[in-house]
DNA sequence: CAAGCAAACTAACGGTTGTTAGTTTTGTTT
DNA sequence: AAACAAAACTAACAACCGTTAGTTTGCTTG
């Protein structure tokens, strides 16, 4: 990170914008205010506000749908899979955390890309929910209802960028650890 | 639900608007057309677009807290606490699956009642946390990271409202039991 | 120092926003 | 049938939206 592009600044200065006011209420002249010059200046680098937001949001649903296919292709048991997956998530949000509320909230603004984004959303999901079933079939993982547990781990992770601005003395393992605790151990066959 | 005043109409159809575009995507020009009326019509019975926004999440808010200040009051035990959390959360996503969206999303576009806003909601979180953390000191509950408790139960309640419409042929009380499964008996000392 | 270029600027556009003022329609009650 | 209130309408407003065109600034390079 030794040096920022224009474009890259403006990037990460909307999607901290987009966190707090959403998509649709930040406007043009907001981002620019928040870099010092005027808006039609932003346009030297960008091609429309809509282009600020498939960066901020496609290059995050490619990294998770990315990281998913590494695990679920990997050899590992179901239970190492998850954990990773929790991992996945921690690092990611980490690092990117105003980017999240975007790809959680305002993926629906992306317009022509939507499918797109479905497509890579649906790729990730279907992978987790067949981990989980085959930890389930292969008796690692409690017999519970499928959806639910992939539905509330999901809920979980997807939310972590709402947490971490907030425990900032908690280091990335610890909380993956935690997370491992709380959400993996509760549906683990002992 | 016998007679709906038009006000009611106006609220639950600018909250299914809320939750598919978010607040300020959507126009009371779109609020209008919804109902097959003109937009200035709308102001014979709300007072402006942000009026709509208060009555769409406060009353769900208070509901949020009126029904946890009970549950807190009680005499259960933590585990039951936390299960008739659980209920609560199904039921009132079940009954609003399209408020549940701009209390999650849209509560910064309260403006002037964001304060308020966030006195229910630290009030709810408050609660919540300080059943948790009697749970886990009288043994009840495991040695866990109370706070990673609380985040990944509260992230997986307050998401229902994404997951129920796609399920219902699963009924309330079926879903409460699977959740209690998931996210309650994991965190219980055996 | 001159040339070139990236990146800022000013000014403006057509369209949309929430909202208002004033008027007409609709349906009920006397 | 007359009177009334509720709720719709038309028309318009000032402000703001994303974006474009054309121009100026300021640094880098030959």
């Amino acid at each position: 990170m030794l040096k920022q592009s224009r474009k890259e600044q403006i990037i990460k200065i909307a999607a901290k914008l987009f966190k707090e006011k959403g998509y649709s209420a930040v406007t043009m002249r907001d981002i620019a205010k928040a870099l010092d010059i005027k808006a039609a200046s932003l346009y030297n680098h960008i091609t429309s506000k809509q282009d600020i937001l498939k960066y901020v949001i496609i290059s995050l649903a490619e990294e998770f749908t990315g990281g998913m296919n590494i695990i679920y292709s990997s050899s590992e048991s179901s239970i190492d899979k998850l954990n990773r997956i929790i991992s996945l998530h921690v690092d990611i949000a980490y690092r990117n955390p105003f980017q999240m509320s975007s790809l959680n909230n305002d993926w629906m603004h992306l317009e022509k890309d939507v499918p797109y984004y479905l497509e890579l959303r649906d790729s990730y999901e279907d992978n987790f929910r067949s981990i989980i079933k085959s930890g389930i079939a292969s008796g690692q993982l409690a017999n519970a209802n499928s959806e639910v547990v992939l539905f509330s781990i999901l809920s979980t992770l997807r939310n972590l960028y709402l947490w971490i601005p907030k425990k900032e003395d908690v280091n990335p393992e610890e909380l993956s650890n935690n997370l491992s605790q709380v959400l993996i151990n509760g549906i683990i066959n002992k």
